[in-house]
RNA sequence: GGCCCUGUAGCUCAGGCGGAUAGAGCAGCGGUUUCCUAAACCGAAGGUCGCAGGUUCGAGUCCUGCCAGGGCCGCCA
């Protein structure tokens, strides 16, 4: 838990002891419960400056300290200088009844007010179904998203649609193949094409829907009908897959429409009056080793043609334009090298080093029985997204591409993944959530009327204190995540809170003194409050992680 | 050849800004069990933190080198 004016009245008292700036005070949780609640290394690092002994500066500091007016129990010099200090029970229990009371609210922060941000992920190219490691950016994506609106910042989900370029040409080359071959022709797919089943698909139904005004022969024109019938269907398909997932996206920005609005042409003037552009080898580069990137870009070919760089440079210049302080993107990690060239550009361009921010997010590997699912479309295996999240539901996709560190490159276990117990972290935390409600249940009560404001006095034994410790680290956690752009550690926090809240829960199976239920009134309803709190702090987590928050197993 | 990510228990992974005895889940081992939800619980065990140096009072954490796995180095997207 945060304890501010501690964090302050060290630093007056190490100022008395003569430290001048340049220090900060870091108060952390100790492992070992006989090191108190909190501790500080402060007087270590001041030793030095002091030319003191570290545990007589921790002695001085300490004796600077008014415990009582901090809620201190007590503060102790242990091992090497370490200040230990123990949080009386009273501001404990205080903290709960306020979780109980904030309700929805607690967690939530307001260090992002005023600040917009544009999180940009999947962008995907519409040139076929989702894949499973799109999956993993998207929950990434989305989690980011929902940790940045929970700490105040005023967020957009955004998705690029790529329905420009190469990758769409070769789609419709493909569609073109395959839709001469049901008129009886025989042309190949071409090399580089796509050669999935929807390809056939979808010149079935442009067979079907416009065959009789496209003919078989091929101009400007007939691609045209073609790309678009193709893109509005697979970006449906796209956007059903991902709100599966329960994603949805605020803005689809199209590449199509830079072209068309002339934005990606004054956007090479302005480069030009920037003097970042110089032509060489017959195709017009930008001068991004200025600014750091290994070698400079080319964005108009010697075709004269531009290269895929040109619009997305506009494209994220665009976002600035639209009055994001920052954008975030997820990126695969195959986009690695990348990151470089977009930071050099848009420092060129004058944006600073807060403005645009990459997470790479790492390939996985998806094994069932210990041997890798190969990607490849085979009988009984899956390769889409959309196979993944119904054969193992949302819930655990999403849970499973969260609860590792983005950058880390991860095994999918489907079998965990479709185990139905407490082996499986999601339905450790959605249980541990379930059995709390079904306390109210079993009592014959609503959650919204348990009485906040009873004597919490009688809550003291060990496990309660634990529990409501941790309770009280819920919102430095989600802090921690939104800055580091880490739900991962949102994950991690519920699973280890499940944890104490199943075996708290469980020590009243053994012992019948220990429940809620059928104890003293003035106990119970002490009790009721630590349960409400509790069930409030997983019910917030698993929301702002977009996980289902089930009353019942 | 260069750049990025990763290397921690048998397996999958956590380890704020350097801090005290390196953690969790799974598997394995021993025990308990009809409960306010057993779709379990309790307990013990399990480690050269890839290797070698360095910085520091103190290194899984910072620096250097090396090794291993993955990814990327295009006038593709």
């Amino acid at each position: 838990m945060r304890l501010p004016d501690l964090a302050k009245a060290l630093e007056l008292a190490a100022r008395k002891l003569g430290a001048e700036d340049g220090f900060e005070v870091h108060l952390t949780r100790p492992q070992n419960p006989a090191h108190g609640d909190l501790a500080t290394n402060l007087a270590m690092l001041l030793a030095g400056r002091l030319s003191q002994p570290p545990q007589e500066v921790a002695q001085a500091l300490v004796a600077e300290l008014d415990l009582a007016a901090l809620s201190l129990e007590k503060a102790e010099v242990a091992g090497p200088g370490f200040i230990n200090f123990s949080i009386r029970p009273e501001l404990l229990r205080e903290g709960l009844r306020q979780i109980a009371k904030e309700d929805h609210e607690y967690g939530r922060a307001t260090s992002g007010a005023g600040r917009r941000v544009n999180v940009e992920f999947v962008s995907a190219n519409p040139t076929g179904p989702l894949h499973v490691g799109h999956g993993r950016g998207a929950a990434i994506g989305d989690a980011i998203a929902r940790l940045l609106a929970c700490t105040g910042h005023d967020v957009d989900r955004e998705f690029y649609v790529n329905d420009a370029g190469a990758q769409i040409e070769k789609l419709v080359d493909s569609i073109a193949a395959r839709y001469l071959q049901l008129r009886g022709e025989d042309e190949p797919v071409p090399e580089g094409g796509y050669h999935g089943e929807y390809v056939a698909e979808l010149a079935r139904e442009v067979e079907e829907q416009l065959g009789e005004r496209i003919g078989t022969v091929w101009g400007a024109k007939e691609r045209e009908l073609v790309r678009d019938h193709a893109l509005d269907r697979l970006m449906a398909e796209q956007k059903e897959d991902l709100r599966a997932l329960r994603i949805e996206f605020d803005t689809f920005t199209s590449e199509r429409s830079l072209y068309d609005s002339g934005a990606i042409d004054a956007m090479l003037e302005s480069l030009e009056s920037k003097e970042l552009l110089y032509r060489s080898e017959g195709a017009v580069w930008v001068a991004t080793s200025r600014f750091g990137d290994d070698k400079d870009r080319v964005l108009v070919k010697s075709d004269g043609s531009y290269t895929y760089f040109l619009p997305d440079i506009t494209y994220h210049r665009d976002k600035a334009a639209r009055g994001f302080n920052t954008a975030i993107d997820i990126w695969g990690a195959d986009h690695h090298s990348y990151v470089k060239r977009m930071q050099s550009v848009l420092e060129g361009l004058g944006h600073g080093p807060d403005f645009f921010e990459v997470v790479l997010v790492q390939l996985i590997r998806v094994e069932r029985g210990g041997e890798e699912v190969k990607l490849s479309k085979r009988a009984g295996d899956f390769v889409t997204l959309r196979d993944l999240v119904e054969e193992v539901g949302a819930d655990v996709t999403r849970y499973f591409f969260l609860e590792r560190r983005p950058q880390q490159q991860m095994v999918f276990d489907l079998d965990l993944a479709l185990e139905r117990s407490e082996k499986n972290p999601v339905y450790k935390i959605q249980y541990a959530l379930a059995r709390l409600r079904s306390i109210y249940r079993r009592a014959g009560i609503e959650a919204g009327e348990i009485d906040l404001d009873v004597d919490l006095s009688p809550l003291g034994i060990q496990r309660e204190l634990d529990v409501i410790k941790k309770l009280l680290d819920y919102p430095e956690v989600v802090e921690a995540a939104a800055g580091d752009r880490e739900p991962h550690q949102v994950a991690g926090y519920l699973e280890g809170l499940a944890s104490e809240v199943n075996s708290w829960y469980h020590a009243g199976n053994r012992d019948k003194s220990l429940r809620v239920l059928g104890v003293e009134p003035p106990l119970q309803s002490a009790r009721l409050v630590l349960s409400r709190a509790t069930e409030i702090v997983l019910r917030n987590g698993l929301e702002l992680l977009g996980l289902d928050t089930p009353d019942r197993m």
